[in-house]
DNA sequence: TACGCTGATGTCAGTTGCTGTCATCAGCGT
DNA sequence: ACGCTGATGACAGCAACTGACATCAGCGTA
């Protein structure tokens, strides 16, 4: 994070990444599959919470509801929003990084939806509430670091599935 | 795609492309940013149709349903059932290509959210509508390119955005 | 026709991400 | 003291890309 902030990510090689962590580079690569991948470490652990949460919801939620209470909780798993920030100026700087975010959500949304269906979910529906899910995960994310934003990360969730409610309701 | 398909794509060196199509490594390198992108050549079409389609659409039309009808005319710009699966075959089987593709509906979903706020739609109101008509978009070619499926693209992207709609409704 | 401009291509060298392979070495149980 | 195992270092190598320069075809113009 120090050096992809302060050179940026392309500027920033694997040698060098190696030699401020005192080993050697081939090390590096033994603990990170990639150059990326490094700040993408604890996805996992964010997935394995959610789906976990998933799965402990009480029988007759709506798939919605679980999908909204188990991103709230998620939620709480992030670092402190300055970091936040901090960590998504440097992926927003670099479409490679962007690529792999967007596979982490999908690798999310995925084990989501396979969470609900293990609930009884028909195929399609877990689908398109987990996508729904981890859509208002990140654009409530989004709102959260924004400069103006003041409430906390769940509400801004809570708030963005509302406003996907209306969108989608029929006139 | 002929060497993705046949040999795999990492397998496929960008030697092999180049002498293929009769030109050096260098002018491969030239026409396409990257091995990836000679399969998303066509992705920037897709995303102008969809994003003056929104811009048609009559004043007064709520945001989901211009991105639907929007959604609905890209679907027609796809080619045929035969030649997306392949491809979609190519790219389940190559996490970079996933990662590649993910960035384009991505970047189509902002280019949409854009349109709509041209319209006046508020900030997160076209942010959420953008990524539900992409989430439709990509699950109803899902079920289109599946083996089971009988209908054609535009009415699977309908049969999605139905069942999202059920999805949200409040109880 | 000769000239010069432009855009596309070839050539070559170089950097960097990443991998396979083998040697080394510390820790740890027997 | 011995052997096993897991982590690391050392080294060679491949392939994806990039920058710089030369070449060449086409094309308008004097």
């Amino acid at each position: 994070m120090e050096l992809y902030a302060e050179h940026g990510f392309e500027q920033t090689t694997a040698a060098e990444i190696a030699e401020r962590a005192g080993v050697t580079e081939r090390t590096f690569f033994r603990h990170f599959a990639d150059k990326r991948e490094v700040l993408f470490a604890g996805s996992s652990d964010l997935q394995d919470a959610v789906v976990s949460a998933i799965g402990a919801a009480p029988a007759g939620v709506k798939p919605i509801d679980a999908v909204l209470a188990a991103m709230e909780m998620g939620a709480s798993l992030l670092p402190n929003r300055e970091y936040s920030r901090q960590r998504a100026a440097v992926i927003a700087a670099n479409p490679s990084l962007q690529e792999r975010e967007l596979l982490k959500f999908s690798t999310l949304a995925d084990a989501v939806a396979e969470a609900l269906r293990r609930r009884g979910v028909p195929n399609l529906t877990a689908s398109l509430a987990a996508e729904a899910g981890v859509t208002v995960f990140k654009i409530g994310f989004e709102t959260w670091i924004a400069d103006d934003s003041t409430g906390d990360f769940a509400q801004c969730i809570r708030d963005a599935l509302d406003q996907l409610k209306a969108l989608t309701a029929g006139a």
